[in-house]
RNA sequence: CGGGGCGUAGCACAGCCUGGUAGUGCGCUCGGUUUGGGACCGAGAGGUCGGAGGUUCGAAUCCUCUCGCCCCGACCA
């Protein structure tokens, strides 16, 4: 490819808008464009780094016996609505209406789409197990569109389903799914990292992210370096020191605290109590649906008066009672300060759990038997001492609810601290169970005969996120180093003045034999000046150039140049080719 | 949805407070000189100042509304 007559329009300065690192580069190098909020246009070279990935995406799928499909973008509501998704997917869904009025949407995914297709064609267990894949764009309507290409209305993502008899069966089809995945990002050049994660708007049983720490990622992932073990901080657990309440159970004393609205001021107030002595009262909503119908039930959260409430585990925990009669939870907020009042009778900051009846009380794990704590007193400008967990509070539920914090204890072995880390989700797989098989009737004729569902697992990964986060995790001050797997080009050759014959045919000569060996190469024939062209090379990031000047053509020799390292070296003109050939191949092979 | 910021030439920005002929740098076009890390000289092209309405003799500038984009938040009562 002839750069003189190849659209790469590189930026000399800095965007204004752009904030992370990734989306610097890829505006700065001429790879993409935006068109509107979380939306935006690949160019060129940014199209072919994009083709790379997707390829060998392809090529993992299909060797673990995945079948490509190309499905549609758009879909009509009933789908959504059978699964369930319609209501649940809320506003992150893009919605539209044909001419005669129908409800149509972009497809965020598509388990419905595959599934339907599964529960018309699939009859027999001898059909099973399949893989069914798709490399298609996909549709969000982010709550707030950000990073470049890291969070956006319009992405490319590969989604595989498979579809098992029995759950042995999806063990499989999610270890290789697994494994594929593995040998996809490691291709790509990425360190990643496999976690625990929520199953979220998905539904089923297990889950695991595929992680790269950067800090241009919106995750929190804890970590142990003892035993390995790592989790979303969604997920993550941890265990924690038990704090000694004493040895006689007080009874129930009330006390009067002006002007004392915080776990903090308690802890300051004389005769309050050091934050883990308290019950941490928060009031949230349970918001579900049935059908056209919504409605709000406010409950009770209670934690340890310096811990963090986790909401994805608070709202899991909620889920299970509030989904019956055919209703389902769609979101758990805070409950607005008139809820509450009308709720508890007081306001925030004199709220507590004693003498609740008529709401759930959710209590988190780390109070179980806690005695003499203090907390709210349900009127305000008054707290309760003495309280005991299971003695005076009516307790609907106890579940883990507590967001882990970084030093905590490893939950899973014996020596090992947690550390806390951003992170960016590249890819994410799941078991789905019968969730979409139920709800949409996706059923097979087992081995005696008998109708089952379907055993489901779906399985994601964000394509552009790939192209981004091998932008993140491999740039420097010049610009991009792209791992050869995912760059547009292997190589750029640049004469370094095109005026002068002998370098131009030189260049030409080179450019032609490593074309001709199948390189992919770049050739930078543009009539620009030394310094604009080496700059261009380096901002763009391939692996490697081939520098021809006049100063060591003297010699008779061109430079070669490897972009990671910034080192080049001397080779003479007939050998560069060689040369090139081989450490491109190199680096293909610590990257297969 | 809440808070903050910004919309002026392809890009980055100044001008706005205090109303009076729309500017600077980079990029672009042409000519010349240059040629190993983003050259220099000269001559040019390019903007309904996001949009609508208002105030005024006069609006990029003041007022109202609106659209768009960026950032933070939307968990700890």
């Amino acid at each position: 490819m002839r750069w003189s007559t190849y659209f790469i329009p590189t930026l000399r300065e800095e965007p204004a808008d752009a904030e992370v690192i990734s989306h610097k580069l890829l505006l700065r190098a001429g790879m993409i464009r935006q068109l509107g909020a979380g939306i935006y246009s690949y160019l060129p070279i940014a199209q072919r780094s994009v083709l790379k990935i997707s390829n060998i995406i392809r090529e993992e799928m299909n060797a673990i016996g995945g079948q490509e499909f190309y499905l549609p973008a758009i879909h009509p509501a009933e789908y959504w609505q059978e699964s369930g998704r319609w209501s649940i997917m809320g506003d992150n869904m893009f919605r539209l209406k044909d001419r005669k009025g129908g409800d149509y949407c972009l497809g965020m995914t598509h388990e419905e789409v595959m599934t339907d297709i599964a529960r018309n064609e699939l009859r027999s267990y001898k059909q099973l197990p399949q893989v069914w894949y798709q490399i298609q764009s996909k549709f969000r309507d982010e709550l707030r569109p950000k990073s470049g290409l890291l969070r956006v209305r319009q992405f490319t993502m590969k989604d595989a389903y498979s579809f098992d008899i029995d759950q042995a069966g999806l063990d499989k089809s999610f270890d290789d799914q697994r494994g594929a995945y593995c040998r996809i990002f490691s291709r790509c050049g990425l360190d990643y990292v496999i976690v625990e994660a929520d199953t979220g708007a998905m539904g089923g049983s297990a889950s695991n992210e595929f992680m790269v720490y950067t800090n241009a990622g919106e995750d929190l992932v804890a970590s142990c370096h003892a035993c390995g073990y790592a989790a979303n901080v969604e997920k993550a657990k941890s265990r924690i020191p038990d704090v000694d309440d004493g040895d006689i159970e007080q009874a129930v004393e009330k006390f009067p605290t002006p002007g004392v609205h915080t776990i903090e001021d308690l802890v300051t107030f004389s005769g309050g109590a050091a934050a883990d002595r308290q019950i941490k009262t928060l009031i949230y909503v349970s918001v579900a649906e049935k059908g056209n119908d919504s409605k709000s039930t406010p409950f009770l959260a209670l934690l340890r008066g310096d811990h963090p409430l986790n909401e994805v585990k608070l709202a899991n925990a909620v889920a299970k009672l509030a989904n019956k009669d055919g209703w389902e939870q769609t979101a758990i907020r805070p409950a607005h300060p008139e809820e509450i009042l009308e709720l508890m009778g007081a306001n925030a900051g004199s709220l507590g759990a004693v003498g609740v009846t008529k709401a759930w009380v959710f209590v988190d794990e780390a109070l179980r038997g806690r005695r003499n704590m203090t907390t709210g007193a349900n009127e305000d400008d008054h707290h309760l001492r003495g309280v005991s967990l299971e003695r005076d509070i009516k307790v609907t539920d106890w579940a883990d609810l507590r967001l882990v914090a970084e030093g905590e204890d490893c939950p899973n072995c014996e020596t090992g601290k947690l550390q806390v880390g951003k992170a960016l989700e590249i890819g994410h797989i799941f078991k789905l169970g019968t969730k979409y098989s139920n709800s949409m009737g996706a059923r097979v004729l087992n081995s005696d005969g008998k109708e089952v569902p379907v055993i489901m697992g779906c399985y994601g990964i964000g394509v552009e996120r790939i192209l981004a986060a091998a932008i993140e995790l491999h740039n420097d001050d010049a610009g991009i180093c792209f791992p050869i797997t995912v760059a547009p080009f292997q190589i750029v050759v640049t004469p370094l003045n095109v005026k002068d014959a002998e370098l131009k045919s030189i260049g030409d000569r080179i450019y032609e034999e490593l074309a001709g060996a199948g390189i992919e190469v770049l050739y930078d024939d543009r009539d620009e000046r030394a310094g604009v062209k080496l700059n261009d090379a380096d901002l763009i990031g391939l692996p490697f150039q081939i520098r021809i000047g006049p100063r060591k053509l003297k010699e008779g020799k061109v430079e070669f140049y490897d972009r990671k390292t910034r080192q080049s070296e001397d080779v003479p003109v007939d050998h560069v080719v060689k040369l090139a050939i081989d450490r491109i191949h190199e680096e293909l092979v610590k990257l297969s």
